[in-house]
DNA sequence: TATTGTTATACTCTATAACTATA
DNA sequence: TATAGTTATAGAGTATAACAATA
């Protein structure tokens, strides 16, 4: 189980064997390729990954509460409003009073906020061109379906 | 791309489809459900994640430098610092000055680090057969290999 | 000059308790 | 009493600059 390959103080090549065949750290130094392509990508449109995904789900649900905002996202409510406040202070969506509930608010995007989406999709989409490149179209279909699976 | 499902205020299902397309995204709660499983499975050994992967790279390579652990690891100098100092004062690893350079530091797992990786490491086989139930043996290896294609 | 390990620092992400105003 | 949004806070993870000792 985890042979030395050399003698103390004279190891010339790192071995990871054991931790390539443990999906948590490959998966880990994946996503961490991934998100800083999907970074630089959103970059110069003002998004984050977190600001995108959280201004997808706003434009494909308007009307949406916070609470089922964080839910999608699988983040704690708490740590939601920071990013509605950045979304929001870019005028990219707004909070509007809930008709039937006063506690809660209605999101919804603004126009620049779809127009804005629009192009941040775009460049979602040639990141996961860049970045899936090394897959073939039917193992990127797998791939999703399996992590898909896996976080079920 | 994103049409609405439902008119503001009134949205009963929130839809993610768009998002399920998008591999960061997938990947980022994947990869929340595994470390969360194999944190849970380390916790009882002391061990978390990252001092696992580090104590790993140690008993596999006997003598080599922090400088090499961080590569391996993929993360910064600095960050590993207080790593190897938690697998030290647990008294899993240790620091002998390199033999040829005295600005450096041979490190190598005690005897209780390597009794202790063994334990982990079934801990961690166990973990991964949990995480990685819903995938057959195939789709498992297959996995693998395409997430470490992305990284590359 | 460059590199090793280190300190200090900062920013993001994540998680929990507690507050307010409603329900 | 329970819930929606919020505040405050604390813990990880991550990134950079800079220092002392050494190469």
């Amino acid at each position: 189980m985890a042979a030395p390959n050399g003698q103390p103080g004279r190891t010339r090549c790192i071995s990871d064997a054991d931790l390539r065949a443990f999906s948590g750290y490959v998966m880990k130094r994946a996503f961490n390729a991934i998100q800083a392509d999907v970074n630089m990508a959103l970059a110069p449109l003002g998004l984050r990954m977190i600001t995108f995904s959280a201004l997808s789900v706003i434009v494909s649900n308007p009307g949406l509460r916070q609470s089922q905002l964080a839910d999608a996202l699988l983040i704690e409510r708490p740590n939601l409003v920071p990013i509605v406040d950045e979304l929001q202070n870019s005028g990219l969506v707004y909070r509007d009073p809930a008709p039937d509930d006063r506690r809660a608010y209605a999101l919804a995007a603004t126009p620049a906020g779809q127009r804005l989406y629009e192009r941040a999709y775009a460049a979602v989409q040639a990141h996961e061109a860049r970045v899936t490149k090394p897959l073939g179209t039917a193992e990127r279909r797998a791939l999703i379906d399996m992590l898909t699976r896996i976080e079920g």
